[in-house]
DNA sequence: CGCCACTAGATTGTATACATATATTGATCT
DNA sequence: AGATCAATATATGTATACAATCTAGTGGCG
């Protein structure tokens, strides 16, 4: 329910102007086209979005909740200025969050779920080895569904939002574009020891490799990050919005 | 800045809006003015709080992110009903997360914080024994800062503002409003070896008292909610309205 | 008799107009 | 010349009017 509303790109019949807003803006922060520490005039976002302020206001709002811009009240919202310090917490949050998610499931899972769980890394490892970028994407979307129903399988609805409001999995998803074929490889070999320790019911294990799961992807994370080209926009505020430079690449 | 306007009652000079709908709707859904699972129709909360529905919209949104309501897309909001389940995940996440941020407060305390959560413990146990409603009240508001400094000084903003969204405390606050003298005492207690645990600069120390505490309160909880006379609204769907009457007692 | 289409009412979604607060600029005074 | 204060402009906060959508009730048709 909490999972839903974060990838229904789909049937909607007539595009609700508040969903334009939201995934409007946030492409324009994650992509630079609003830098960091900008000042998000509501109208200015309006007119360029081609909605009016009310929908704005709400796509603020929400962002602001997700960690991406910063309100101020009688004032506005400023875009948030990421900082290494920023992606460390969110990666030791993930660890600690989603390693007690797979706890979770390996207790509360039921066969339908593992029987996907298990289906989803097969699929993944059906790729390898990843040749061209559309086989990046597919796997990137067999590695996001596979965190996705390993949350709605812990039956931890809160711990579920939690991680999305986190920065809803884009910075590791994305992450995935940089992972070299070996990398790649063991990122995938790990669910396949996730979905081992669920089917198995060992809750201990299941966190624990699922914790080291998110760190490898954290320090690989870091590691993009500290030679990262900083392009965009160098000038602000001496380089704090590398992560969001990072995220650029690609958008949602 | 994230902890800042959780608490901020007072200077406000001219109340905004959005403030008297967000307080005023969580209030009412609290203390049972829309029983859980209640259709939130914004024409008619806007009127019972005398603002227009814009606001109400704003606060309606807010407390969806907080996890009070759920929002079905052109349909509306309806208040969310609490259960056991839910309050079980609530304290397990809350002992993970000011777990993680006792642990970096270890690490990462100023002196003057430090400091501060020395005299706050000491402040509460100088109210012993609680005589009086009054006391109790004292007590609870010490108990709130200690927690939300502790929070602070970890340096995890997306931490302390995950704690928060995750029902922002008040079942935990008021809680203690049901505790009996002993239990107070060790409560108390336990804040002195916390205190200690960080000045100490003891991360694994801090963080694993903080977690007994936050799962002793838990216990607590959870046995009041055993024995609790499902008063305020019985007939609704089963008494699963149950944590959020027990809330009831009290306001913000 | 039951099912489906259609209309009427109500409710959410969106746009716009107005009120209020903040930031800025320029003039005046010390 | 620098600082303070006032007036103005801009942006946010709030209310209201309008449009799109959903729910429910009714009547017709198979």
């Amino acid at each position: 329910m909490a999972l839903s509303d974060a990838n229904s790109t789909g049937p909607a019949s007539k595009v609700r102007a508040t969903e334009t807003a939201y995934r409007g803006l946030r492409a324009l922060i994650v992509n630079g086209g609003f830098p960091a520490g900008a000042h998000l005039r509501e109208e200015r976002v309006a007119s360029r979005l081609g909605v009016s302020r009310t929908p704005v206001r709400e796509a603020i709002r929400r962002l602001a909740a997700e960690g991406w811009v910063r309100i101020v009240p009688n004032q506005g919202a400023y875009v948030y200025e990421w900082s290494k310090h920023d992606a460390e917490e969110v990666f030791a949050l993930r660890a600690m969050l989603e390693g007690h998610a797979a706890e979770c499931a390996a207790r509360d899972a039921t066969t339908t779920q593992i029987d996907e769980l298990f289906h989803l890394s097969q699929s993944a490892s059906a790729v390898l080895p990843a040749e061209n970028v559309e086989d990046i994407e597919r796997i990137a979307e067999f590695n996001d569904r596979f965190h996705k129903l390993i949350l709605e399988a812990s039956g931890q609805r809160r711990t579920a939002a939690a991680v999305f409001h986190l920065v809803e999995l884009p910075i590791t998803l994305r992450n995935f574009h940089q992972f070299t074929a070996a990398e790649m490889e063991r990122s995938i070999s790990q669910h396949h020891a996730i979905v081992d320790a669920i089917a198995a019911g060992d809750a201990q294990w299941a966190g624990t490799i699922m914790r080291a799961h998110v760190l490898g992807g954290k320090a690989l994370f870091m590691e993009r990050m500290e030679t990262a080209p900083a392009e965009g926009t160098p000038m602000k505020s001496g380089g704090a919005n590398v992560l969001n430079t990072i995220l650029a690449q690609s958008e949602m």
